[in-house]
DNA sequence: TGTGTATATAACAATATGCTTATACAATTT
DNA sequence: AAATTGTATAAGCATATTGTTATATACACA
């Protein structure tokens, strides 16, 4: 199944690296469901903020994903404007939600932070 | 658009790593469009014997891609037994044909060495 | 203006990746 | 059986990746 053009072999591999690590293709998933701040992501992936700053900077730097200010907090999404939105899409199609880590959070009584 | 199942997230970032290297992506969509031997992948991607062989590896041990031997020969192809082969040729599908390659090295006088 | 909170960046260390060269193995041919 | 050809594996090196800690920047609010 084919959404829009075809892409560049060599632009593929590069964003199919950027998504084949485990932390950022749950990031990718999560975006794709909800508008995240890099707090929340740093208490779902109980990972360091600098971490998780630096996984978030390579998203926006492929242009995959998008920031938004609001007070002190940055909310990062998806960026249906990337040339290559419809093909991540695709992919984080086949993949299972990843709500239940939000909700997982909820749970422990660690509110979402910022929303 | 969902194929099979959705496929663990951890799983599919291993996979997307894996063609997330220009070369095994291109390998993966020339094989998907016709059995190949090492030698024409060498060829192919003017690349040392032992880099083709040692990508081709990490291709079969996830079971992406199969083997075949004839003669001293070793054709490999897509495995489509794999569980994963629909979420991969989902991602190929949104790729170029590789097949100008194949016709620019005949071009080139250096024909496929064995079919 | 000063302090606290959210996020980014820098410097560094550990590990992973992908190539190279050298060598081994497997099938073919003489 | 020896030589040739196709392929795989091993060891080593250079570079890339991903985390850590320390520090900088941006905004909010008292």
């Amino acid at each position: 199944m084919q959404t829009t053009q075809y892409i560049d072999i060599e632009t593929a591999a590069g964003l199919l690296k950027l998504l084949g690590d485990k932390t950022r293709l749950s990031m990718m998933k999560i975006m794709s469901e909800h508008e995240c701040c890099v707090c929340e992501l740093v208490d779902l992936f109980e990972m360091s903020q600098p971490a998780i700053s630096q996984h978030v900077r390579k998203l926006k730097d492929s242009g995959l994903i998008k920031e938004r200010r609001g007070g002190q907090w940055i909310y990062y999404s998806l960026n249906p404007d990337s040339p290559f939105h419809p093909f991540v899409l695709h992919i984080l199609n086949e993949l299972p939600s990843q709500r239940f880590k939000v909700d997982e959070l909820e749970a422990r009584g660690k509110r979402v932070c910022c929303d």
